[in-house]
DNA sequence: ATTAAAATATACCGATCGGTATAAAGTTAA
DNA sequence: TTAACTTTATACCGATCGGTATATTTTAAT
């Protein structure tokens, strides 16, 4: 590892929070030179612009979503449970600990779906992946009879997806665990009803 | 009706859906004098500054939500055909027409939590609010027996601002309506199973 | 039609935007 | 230790940012 790999993933994990929570937009490059206390220049010696920073932010936050999903998914056996260990991940990601700004794939979503193809395509791959993987689970479900055959994994995949989302945008505007708790305790129902 | 008046109203109709697809940092005053073909000199006579533009707007926006949901509402007597309503409101907002940028509350929420508290109380008051009047619902449904008395209609409440707000972000972000139509028939489920 | 007031346009402000040419400093291999 | 190379800092670029003082135009009441 180079010292300008280290100082390029110096960058990307210093600046990633930022852009998570400010957007691309609302990132400026002093807002990367104040968070990496290095200049400009560096900046740009690291990398083209401003875009490549972003993109490489996203992918920093994106990791480190799913290396803990998957992590936690290996602790449950049943399907089940992995589907569930999806709600306990995400809960832990703004609760206790100091926010980074909430769940990536949905702040890049809203933020540069409109304004920023290549943002854009970041964060549609990365719920494909998501919704694909959660398919996996099901389907593997219904084989060992776990989940009853008459359930569309697909629907299912995105019925998750969009309650946990969903319930990210909610607990993080009104900060009440509460409600949280109490859309994860409907979607826990729903992951409960499936066999 | 003054004639500033009705310039501070055609501005704010003119930029609402710019701030709604861009956000607050990504809307210039250069998008806003381009959008109404008016001068700065003209917008700054109107407003204080782009603060005052863009919390106009989200009223706006919020607004034009409100009032097809209320007219909708009203077309139906029964509580789950109420709480059904919201579902055929938000599909006719980026279905067929020329998409304005999604839901207003879930961009400003995402795009203003971390970065503009006087946008972020707006968009908060409109969950808060939206919140109140399920349950509001979700109570008279439990007094005509038309719910369940032992579901929670705050937690009913959240499950269903979760569910939308989720779908939307998932069906925009894929472009496809048939997303879109699968979580709102899980919605459309849990709705049905309420009672 | 005249005039006072209200609304809009012009021209500008300093600050900040993303980005770059180049010099200085640091690193690494011979 | 020196020389080639890589990395970082300095100083600057034109463009755009949000905002404003002031002049011009438009509106509305007399």
């Amino acid at each position: 590892m180079t010292k300008a790999e280290k100082t390029r993933d110096f960058i990307v994990e210093r600046t990633a929070p930022i852009f998570n929570m400010k957007g691309y937009a609302g990132t400026s490059l002093n807002d990367i030179t104040a968070a990496t206390g290095l200049t400009k220049g560096s900046i740009y010696g690291n990398f083209a612009n401003k875009d490549e920073v972003a993109l490489a932010a996203f992918d920093h936050n994106l990791h480190h979503n799913v290396s803990q999903i998957e992590a936690e998914l290996n602790n449950h056996s049943s399907i089940k449970g992995k589907l569930l260990a999806y709600v306990s991940v995400y809960q832990s990601f703004f609760v206790g600990k100091i926010s980074t700004g909430g769940c990536p794939i949905l702040n890049t979503a809203i933020d540069a779906d409109d304004t920023h193809p290549a943002l854009r395509e970041k964060a549609l791959k990365a719920v494909l992946s998501w919704k694909k993987r959660i398919i996996t689970l099901v389907e593997e479900g219904i084989l060992n009879k776990e989940i009853k055959a008459d359930y569309n994994p697909e629907q299912v995949a995105l019925t998750v997806i969009a309650m946990i989302e969903g319930g990210i945008m909610i607990s993080r505007l009104t900060n009440k665990v509460e409600n949280w708790n109490l859309i994860m305790d409907s979607l826990k129902k729903y992951i409960n009803n499936l066999g």
